[in-house]
DNA sequence: TATGAATGAGCTTTCATTCAT
DNA sequence: TATGAATGAAAGCTCATTCAT
């Protein structure tokens, strides 16, 4: 398994570079740190990326894979076509659970796209487009069956991951606060939501 | 006048930081960068600032008192008092393009504040807290007037500041694609928070 | 003095980096080594000028000035204008000496030039062109006294240029045989040239 | 016939070394460049050649062979025993062409014995001296029955070969000027040299 | 106080060389 | 014998910081 045992190296450069960036930021961040995490030669980086940026795009190229449709994104889907589903938040608190272990990657990716523009696109249209039209479809099925308001779709997607992102984020943040139990949390956040673009009978 | 003098040559500094720690990140920019988008030599920088860490808190310190208490909270939060209003609604809609204008330093900030703990501080103290609180006391009084749900006030301050934000970003990214008009846009995503959190007859 | 002592920094760059490229030729030398034999930090090499071969450059227009119009040329040019002279030859010997001492550089820049177009330009234009013409048209009024033969100008100044430095060149590398006197050398080098381009009384 | 391979592989690596080092020079070259021009692993350099320098001398003594008694200086050695020979300068024209060719080769071989001391006792002892040493003997030979003037014989072979250098370098170097016809040139250069050396009758 | 040349530690990157396969 | 991934020392270069003026 020589080509295993290759693409092992790559690996472990991507993700130890994922830990240093997350941890550093990427201009923070050293290859030397790099080569250290990933228990190798700092020579060997460039071996299989021609520059630092490159690890950058190398990140990118692994995330797209995992996060292109997250399973989070389609277990939302589901609960937005069958309405409220309870058994469907707690599937989304898990795979919520999943995001936030790996919200120090989301964070560094979508603040590095400021700076590099070939980030930035693979990012909108392999991540973000992809999110945003699976969440709008359906969002858009429960319009036509005048359940939800006949706002627009894309911006309905865009309040519902935001409030969830807010949320995420703020957990973070206030770790060390008293706070409320987080399924329970989790269900008032959709809850918010749902009402909020549910459509009254003369709507529209 | 040589205080004035000498805090107009800290201002120029400030303002030149602001505009290269945006544009290139605070890693990626350098101080000689700095200096020249200023006007004024490198060392002089460091008669103003001990370190270039010394900026980035410079700019936090006068962000500070231009975000404690933005106007845009202020005007967010009379509107969740009264119900909503549309005459409020315009006064949101142009504060927030204040605030799309501020984008980049805002990013900047709260990025750096994973890697530089006094920044988190501050920023949590000074500007994410007082926002916070303002959103929650109004939310708290219609809570207690029965005419909002009787969810966490702090929750449901998050999830209308990150949908507004939410809408914010994807306003930036997707510059170019056709969308709704901006008020409009602003409008629905306001209501979408509204209804959300009216309390039905028999809530609670 | 500030001006002098500014450009005493460069000026002892640019004396360290002739003495190390011609110990170890361009590629072979280091920024470090040249610092070091400068007697300033590496940084401050890079102050002066960008890159490594920048330094080279540099080398080359300070060269420039000094080589232009060598003194030799001058001499053998007046010598060929009025045929030989012996106060001339001592006086050209002595030039040679001169030049022995530059010899390292001017290996170097000559054979650098194969590598870097700038340099390969400037030599050209700047060095060997104003030298080859100087000699060229003395040259060229014997030819019109008839007292020359009627070859190529040029191609007259090389063989005299080239017998020159082949003498040089030699004189080096067989330093420790027995050679015969110096002074006496160059004469045998220069009688050889000047009579070979003698006009026969019926030439042309 | 696994010694012929192995030879041939050495002999690929000494031509594509040729070409790089021709191109870049010796510290410009990369084995890696020199591996991919050769059509073999960078690791196989290293089963031939103990060093990167081990390829220079490698590149030296399969040069030696083919300069040691070059046929250009076997014609030269003809024709200055034999008095002019129109015959002799189109056979000499013929053979400079292909040192033309070994231009790069021999200019770095020759630049580069300045900094490897092995490489310069090399050229010297192995091709140098018997150029020199056969010249020489024919010049001796004419010096004997009084038809050259009686200089030192190492002065005039050296005049000679520097001559015809310099010649040939400038050829490269103005390659795009007017220039006169490459024969006639030759024929130019070889007449001053021989009527520069041919004694009077009175001489000595 | 403001300057900007100098600093030197530390960065990214290169490359001759090694060695398990 | 040939391979090419891995190595790590050392390269060129950057940049926050200092300090004499």
């Amino acid at each position: 398994m020589e080509i295993a045992e290759a693409s092992s190296t790559q690996k472990k450069i991507i993700d130890a570079a994922i830990k240093v960036f997350s941890e550093k930021g990427f201009e923070g961040a050293t290859t030397s740190e790099i080569a250290q995490e990933a228990g190798v030669a700092e020579g060997t980086i460039f071996r299989h990326f021609d520059t630092k940026k490159g690890i950058l795009q190398g990140i990118l190229i692994s995330a797209v894979t995992s996060f292109q449709r997250p399973q989070i994104m389609v277990s939302l889907a589901r609960m937005i076509e069958k309405g409220e589903d309870h058994s469907c938040v707690s599937m989304v608190k898990e795979q919520l659970d999943v995001i936030e272990q790996q919200l120090p990657l989301l964070k560094l990716l979508f603040y590095e796209a400021q700076f590099h523009t070939e980030v930035q696109e693979i990012i909108l249209e392999k991540i973000a487009r992809p999110i945003l039209d699976l969440l709008s479809q359906s969002i858009g099925k429960r319009k036509n069956m005048r359940e939800f308001r006949c706002f627009d779709s894309n911006l309905m997607a865009i309040t519902l991951i935001s409030s969830l992102w807010g949320y995420v984020i703020w957990k973070q943040i206030a770790s060390e606060e008293e706070t409320i139990d987080e399924e329970e949390a989790l269900i008032q956040v959709l809850h918010i939501w749902l009402k909020g673009v549910q459509a009254n009978l003369h709507d529209c």
